[in-house]
DNA sequence: CTAGGGTTAG
């Protein structure tokens, strides 16, 4: 498989004298050549050969270790690192703050990174695309003023690392600054900057905006239409994404799996059964693309939320995949919205079986106990789910206000404008109950009375940021609002209401799609 | 002799 590499290897162990250059060139080489057994073999007879490793070889072996995440590995070099005395090298430190964000340790990647006095466009653009891998893209953000504070001028692929940062966390305002940044500087838009773009303002809640960037490009690929089809699908316009598919192959482009995902997935999220069926028969016979589990779960949710759960049954019976916890979250999904709490039962065991000490499965299935008044069992689960300790996920609602991103969890009293925005939401919900609101506490998982439980309810997160959004922004504005989790069914009907009642436009995103609301009604037409 | 960039389910 690597001939080559095994002649030049025979060829490196006849030199008489090995430099930093050869041993890099053959530690690099097996790199590149995805051989990592004999990439560190490589390494480590060239540590024992007592030519100090340099600024060219240490990137190979640590690139070895992101790729193949192998934190242990990577700390071992980094020690090695230091005693080289590195740790102020740029392509040295880029490398390891890559590794550590890939293996989900942040805290090491930014100590490295405070630890040098001057950095280069590259070493601030790997920090900067680390906080949003590990989730914290508002301090991507703020690193990203601080470079340009420093007189470190960003370049196209530190932009577009900021541009994703804006897309992950959906900050609108940001998204223009970036956008109004790139086109000051005269920044080409060439595909990547462009798709990553497109995604930016599909994902901060404009999907026409997106749409108009999108048209504006001079060159397209299938990610770029992937990323337009699955905006449409994420935002409830299916017709839309599907629309776009022959436009794209009238292009001569030609779909991938991804396109495949967003297209079922628009389907699924619009009900539109026939042309997400037709998109599926057509994949593999038409398209070469073979259907996985990805596919496979879209169309168990596209049946499932049609209410044709015995199709979706089916479906799962006859496929040739392996089952995954997406799949049967899926059908979860599906009993979830029409009541078929049986099944529900039989879906959720098998998620538990796979994912025990995710909380969430416990969580949805108490849920469909509370609609249908099961109380004994919901009572059951969570006492499961207490014995195990296992905790839900936190909620957080994001808000952008004045170019500053607010964050609230449920029941929160730390910010600086907490008196008022509790009162805003005690005047407004008696506005709301007045239209018709009435607060639904089924979807309160806790284990306390009715007058508790809608004091826990009041103060959810998405609450205290519309009402927070509501006394800090210009009325007849827009809101948008990000939560990482899926927003509960009472915020859903509250913020119907709220639309109504306030005549403003509530753009919520949550954790699987985007929410419109609008005169009391909402663009997923309550079908999520 | 080196480095950092875009789309996808539940």
């Amino acid at each position: 498989m690597h001939k080559s590499l095994d002649d030049s290897y025979a060829l490196f162990c006849g030199f008489s004298e090995k430099n930093a250059v050869s041993w890099s060139v053959m530690v690099g080489g097996y790199a590149k050549a995805g051989d990592f057994m004999n990439c560190f073999r490589t390494f480590k007879e060239y540590l024992r050969s007592g030519v100090r490793p340099d600024t060219y070889t240490l990137p190979f072996v640590i690139r070895v270790c992101r790729d193949t995440m192998d934190l242990q590995m990577g700390r071992l070099i980094h020690s090695v690192v230091y005693k080289c005395g590195l740790l102020l090298d740029d392509f040295v430190v880029a490398a390891l703050v890559d590794m550590y964000s890939k293996c989900k340790v942040i805290g090491d990647a930014k100590q490295l990174f405070d630890g040098m006095p001057k950095r280069d466009v590259v070493t601030w653009t790997v920090m900067i695309g680390a906080c949003t891998e590990c989730g914290d893209p508002t301090e991507a953000l703020v690193l990203f003023d601080q470079m340009r504070e420093e007189g470190v001028v960003p370049d196209k692929v530190a932009v577009v690392n900021v541009v994703n940062a804006c897309a992950k966390i959906g900050a609108m305002h940001k998204a223009k600054l970036v956008h109004e940044y790139i086109v000051k500087n005269k920044f080409s838009f060439d595909v990547i900057l462009g798709t990553a773009m497109v995604d930016m303002y599909a994902k901060c809640g404009s999907v026409d905006v997106a749409r108009e960037v999108f048209d504006g490009l001079r060159e397209k690929n299938v990610i770029t239409w992937s990323a337009m089809i699955a905006a449409y699908g994420y935002h409830g316009q299916g017709n839309k994404a599907v629309d776009m598919f022959p436009m794209m192959l009238r292009t001569g482009i030609l779909p991938n799996k991804i396109t495949f995902v967003s297209l079922l997935y628009a389907c699924s999220h619009s009900g539109l059964v026939e042309e997400g069926k037709q998109l599926f028969n057509s994949m593999q016979k038409e398209y070469g693309v073979k259907p996985d589990i990805k596919h496979f779960t879209c169309m168990v949710d596209l049946l499932g939320r049609a209410g044709k759960i015995d199709d979706s049954l089916k479906l799962i019976e006859d496929m040739a995949v392996e089952k995954d916890e997406g799949l049967w979250g899926a059908l979860l999904g599906a009993c979830r919205i029409h009541g078929r709490v049986e099944l529900a039962e039989m879906a959720a065991k098998s998620l538990i079986e796979l994912q025990p000490e995710n909380a969430g499965h416990y969580v949805l299935l108490s849920n469909i106990y509370a609609k249908a008044g099961k109380w004994k069992d919901m009572a059951k689960i969570r006492e499961l789910m207490s014995h195990q300790k296992l905790k839900k996920v936190p909620g957080w609602t994001w808000i952008e206000v004045d170019n500053k991103i607010h964050r609230f969890s449920v029941g929160d009293h730390t910010h600086p404008l907490s008196k008022e925005i509790y009162e805003k939401l005690k005047y407004l919900l008696k506005e709301l109950e007045i239209s018709g609101y009435v607060p639904d506490t089924n979807f309160v998982l806790h284990d306390v009375d009715e007058e508790l439980k809608l004091g826990n309810l009041f103060s959810h997160s998405e609450k205290l940021a519309i009402a927070f959004g509501l006394i800090s922004t210009p009325e007849q504005s827009t809101i948008r609002i990000m939560k990482n989790l899926r927003v509960c069914g009472d915020c859903h009907t509250f913020c119907k209401f709220v639309s109504q009642v306030t005549s403003r436009v509530i753009i919520v995103r949550d954790a699987n799609r985007f929410h419109h609301f609008k005169e009391g009604a909402c663009s997923c037409k309550d079908y999520w």
